[in-house]
DNA sequence: AATATATGCAACTATTTGGTTGCGCAAAAT
DNA sequence: ATTTTGCGCAACCAAATAGTTGCATATATT
C-alpha cells in the first residue's frame, strides 16, 4: 500500500471503487465511509491514503475531522486512456464494428 | 496472478496496459508483444493470461501460433463505470458545487 | 526423422497488498 | 480537567502478485 500513485491501480480494489462512488455523492469522513459498508476504519484510512497518493482524492481537516473528497478532475486520465484506446480502435475497426453490431443484435 | 478476473485488476498493471494498446493496434502473438518491450515472453504470457481470464483479450490458435486480440466489448465496462460515476457528479454537484467553491475560498 | 520454434504450465522467490491491532495525538464533549 | 472521539501511523500477518527458471508439447523447418 505504499507508493504507489497510480489511477489505474488505485480503482483496481473493488472497495476504493465503491469508496470513489461514495465521495461522488459527497464529502465524507473516514468513519463515516466505514460506517457504509463492512469495512473497519482502518481498512477504509488506508484505502483513502492510496487514493490520495494517486490525488484520486482529497483530504481536508475540519477540527479533528478529515473530510475526503474527490479529485474530478484526476478521473479524466481515465477518461483520456479509455479515449486513446477507443480511438485506436476506430481507426482499425470502423469497418468491422458494424458487422459487430449486426451480430450483437442477432444474438440478442 | 491467478483467480482475478476483474478488468479493473487487469489494467491495474501498467505493462498490461500497455499489452493493451498494443493489441488495440492488432492482433499479436506473445513473442512478438514481448519483443515490443523489455519484458520476457514468460512474463507476457502471464500478464496475457490474466488478460484473458477477464476476458479483456482473447486468443486464437494459428498452428503453433497464439494470437491475442482485444475483446472491445470488455473496455465498456470501464465506461460504464467512469459513466456512472460521472452522471453522480453532475446530479450532485451542479448546485453544490458553487457553494463548496465559496466554502473553500472563504476558510482559505 | 531430427531439429528448431512457439507456447503453456508448474514451482519457486521477492515484493506488494489488504487487513488487523495497538499506539499516540489533537480536538470535542462532559 | 478528564474523558471520549476521530484520526493517522507503525508493526505485523496472510494472501496475492509479478517475475524467473525449468520443463513438456505441439507445430514448423531442415
Amino acid at each position: 500500500m505504499d507508493a504507489r500513485r497510480d489511477v489505474f491501480q488505485a480503482i483496481a480494489d473493488p472497495t476504493r471503487r465503491a469508496i470513489v462512488l461514495l465521495l461522488a455523492v459527497g464529502s465524507l469522513t473516514p468513519n463515516a465511509i466505514a460506517e457504509h459498508f463492512n469495512s473497519s476504519r482502518q481498512a477504509v484510512s488506508k484505502h483513502l491514503k492510496v487514493l490520495a497518493e494517486c490525488e484520486l482524492v482529497r483530504a481536508e481537516q475540519q477540527g479533528r475531522e478529515m473530510h475526503y473528497h474527490l479529485n474530478k478532475n484526476k478521473l479524466k486520465e481515465i477518461e483520456k486512456w479509455l479515449e486513446q484506446f477507443k480511438q485506436l480502435l476506430e481507426k482499425r475497426f470502423d469497418q468491422l464494428d458494424n458487422v459487430l453490431e449486426q451480430l450483437k443484435t442477432k444474438r440478442k
